[in-house]
DNA sequence: AATTTCAACTAGCGCGAGCTAGTTACGCTC
DNA sequence: GAGCGTAACTAGCTCGCGCTAGTTGAAATT
C-alpha cells in the first residue's frame, strides 16, 4: 500500500532487486505470462512485494515494449444524444477496463484545429457510431491505427438509427394518424444523423402503406417556424415524427403560438427521451434507447476487433422503446 | 506524405539512416532542442525526409524517454452543463495542443467500478472544476500524479460559480423584485454545485440589502412542484433564481399549471443559457457563460502548472452575461 | 604558429517493461 | 550413475526516443 510520496517511481526492477530475483521473473508473475512456470511461493512473494512497494506498471514503457497502447478511442459525433449516450459510454468503459483496455472518448469538432486524438494517442482501436468519412479513415491509417470500427472495408452494419424512427412512425400509425411529417433539426452537425433517421422513418411509413412523411425544412431553434407548422396542419398532417426531443419541443412551441392544440389537433413524437421531454408541457412522447445494451455492444465490438472474439449482434444486445406521454393522442380524423 | 501502408512504422532512426546523419541530429531537429545548433541545410533535409517518409513520433517511446506523458486529464463532474462546457473544453483542448499537450476529459461516475483514468493514463496534470475530495487526491498522488488543479495545498480560488448567481439576483433586483426564491435541482449529483450557486446568490442578495432567498426544496423533474411554487407566490416571492435553465423550465411549467402567470406574477431567471432557454414559452432569461474564456483559462492553468508560466486571472479572461428574455419582467409590486 | 572557440555534428546510454533464448538443478528412468 | 526431461528461473536484447557527453574541423584570437 505504501508508496514513496515524492521519490522515483517503483519499477519492476525494484521489486526484483528487493526480492533477489530476476526482472524477468517479476515480469512473468505480474503478467501471468502463458508458457511460464513460476512456483506458487515465488509468485506470492512477488505479488506481495509489488503491493508493499506500491508498484504501478508504467504504461508508456508497457506500450513501447508490447507495441500496443491498450487504448480504445471512441469518436463521438457532436450530437446532443448526450443523455443516453453518456450512460452507455460508461458501460463500455467498464467492460473494456475488465479486458485491460481504456476507453477514451473524443469529439472532433469542426472548428477545432487541434490534431485528432488518434494521432496523439495512437490507440489500438478507433470506434465510431456512424461510418467514418474517407478522409478521416485515411488520417487514422496514416497515424498507424489498424483497427477501425465500423470496418471501412466491410458493408455497413451500423443500424443504430433505424429502430427509433420506426417506433415513432408505428406509434402514430397505431393512433390512427395517416399523414405524417418529419421535423428535422436546424443544426448542420446533425445532417447526417437526421438523414438516417428520416430515411428510416420514411421506410417505416411506406412499409405501413402510408405516404412518405413530408419533411419540414430545417428547424432553427427560436426561429419562426409557426407558418410551416400551420401549413402542415392545413395539408392534413396530424402526426409529426420529430428528429429528437428538442425538435419536438420546438414544433410544439410553434403549434402553441399558431393556436394549434397539441395533441388534440397535432401529435408530436420526440426521440432520445431527454429530460426535456419530461419537462415540457405537454410532456413529450419519446423513444428511449437502451443505453446499457448499446454500451456493452460497443465494448464487445472493440474486444472483438482486438481479440478476435465473435462479433456480437446488435439486435440481441440492445433495444429501443417508445414511451407514450401527452404529446401524442388519437388522430382527430379518427375521433369523428 | 507517403507512408508504408502495412509495414513497420517509420522511426527517427529511419530518417537518420536514409539521410546518413545520426539519430541525435534527427532528434534535435524534430524537437528543436534548445542549446543545439543544427545548420539550416541539415534541418531542412531532416524535415523534408521526415515528411517524405510519413514519420510520426511514437508517443509511448517519447513518454518513456522524456518521463512526461504530455497528457492533461480534465476531470468533469457529471453536471448537465454540457452545452457551455463542451465548447470551452474545445478551446482548452486546442490551446493545450499548441503547447504539445493533449487534453482528455473524463467523468468519474459513481456507479462505474473501472479504475480512474489517471491511474491508467498517468497524465502530467489532472484538472478539475471544483476542488477534489481528499480520497481522490490520495488516489491521484498514489498513481504518481504530481500536478493537481486546483492545487489541494492552496486556498481555493475556484470561483467559477460566483458570477452567474450574482447576475441573476442583480437582474431581478433591478426589475424591482425584493423577495426572491432560489430553486435547486433535484439531481443529487448537482448538490455541490447547487450549494455553491445558492451561496453566491444569497451573498449577492444580502449584499443588495435583500433578505436571503428562500430555497425551494429540491426539484424533482416531472414531479408535482406546483404547490411549493404556489406557496412561494403566497409568501410574496416575485422573483425566482433558478439553478439552471432546466430548473427554470420546471418552475415555469409548475407556475403555468398553478395558474400563475410568468413573468407577470412571477419572474424566473435561468442559468447556463442552454438551448432549452430559447425553446421555452416564454423564452427564459438566462446567464450565459463565456465558454471561450473559460476554455483558455483552463488551458492556461494547466500550462502554468507545467511550465511555470504565471497563473492567469479568472476575472480577466472570462465573463458571464445575463441575457434578458421573456421569463422576467418588472415586479408586480412595482407596477401598481 | 599555437591556442582557443565554437558551430555542427555523433556515439551511445537510459527510460521501464516484454519476452526469447538460454541456464540451472532436481527428479526420474533404464 | 549416466542420461534425460522439465520446473524454475535468469541474462540480456528490444521497443523508439530524449539527451548528455563527447568529437571534429574550421574560423578566430593572441
Amino acid at each position: 500500500m505504501a508508496s514513496q510520496s515524492s521519490g522515483r517511481r517503483v519499477t519492476a526492477a525494484d521489486i526484483a532487486r528487493s526480492l533477489g530475483v530476476s526482472r524477468a521473473t517479476v515480469g512473468f508473475v505480474l503478467n501471468e505470462t502463458p508458457g511460464q512456470t513460476i512456483s506458487p511461493a515465488t509468485t506470492a512473494r512477488v505479488l506481495a512485494e509489488a503491493r508493499r512497494l506500491g508498484y504501478r506498471p508504467h504504461i508508456a514503457a508497457r506500450a513501447l515494449a508490447s507495441g500496443r497502447s491498450h487504448l480504445v478511442l471512441l469518436v463521438l459525433p457532436d450530437w446532443p444524444i448526450e443523455h443516453s449516450l453518456r450512460e452507455n459510454i460508461d458501460e463500455a468503459t467498464q467492460a473494456l477496463d475488465e479486458h485491460g483496455y481504456t476507453l477514451i472518448t473524443f469529439t472532433p469538432h469542426e472548428g477545432a484545429r487541434s490534431r485528432p486524438l488518434w494521432e496523439t494517442l495512437q490507440p489500438d482501436v478507433v470506434m465510431g457510431l456512424l461510418r467514418f468519412p474517407a478522409p478521416l479513415i485515411r488520417s487514422m491509417r496514416e497515424a498507424g491505427v489498424e483497427r477501425i470500427i465500423p470496418d471501412p472495408d466491410e458493408a455497413s452494419n451500423t443500424r443504430y438509427s433505424e429502430g427509433g424512427p420506426r417506433l415513432q412512425v408505428e406509434h402514430l400509425h397505431e393512433l390512427g394518424h395517416r399523414r405524417l411529417g418529419f421535423a428535422r433539426p436546424g443544426d448542420p452537425r446533425l445532417v447526417e444523423l437526421a438523414d438516417a433517421r428520416e430515411a428510416a422513418a420514411t421506410a417505416a411509413a411506406v412499409n405501413l402503406g402510408l405516404e412518405a412523411p413530408r419533411t419540414l425544412e430545417p428547424v432553427c431553434v427560436g426561429s419562426e417556424l409557426d407558418p410551416p407548422v400551420q401549413a402542415w396542419v392545413d395539408a392534413g398532417i396530424t402526426g409529426v415524427v420529430a428528429f429528437n426531443d428538442d425538435v419536438a419541443a420546438a414544433i410544439i412551441g410553434a403549434a402553441a403560438r399558431a393556436g394549434i392544440a397539441v395533441p388534440r389537433s397535432l401529435s408530436v413524437v420526440g426521440h432520445d427521451d431527454t429530460p426535456t421531454a419530461l419537462m415540457f408541457e405537454p410532456r413529450i412522447s419519446s423513444v428511449q434507447i437502451d443505453s446499457t445494451g448499446l454500451g456493452h455492444y460497443l465494448a464487445a465490438l472493440a474486444i472483438h476487433a482486438l481479440d478476435g472474439t465473435p462479433t456480437p449482434d446488435w439486435e440481441q444486445t440492445s433495444a429501443v422503446t417508445l414511451i407514450s406521454r401527452e404529446s401524442t393522442s388519437v388522430s382527430p380524423s379518427t375521433q369523428e
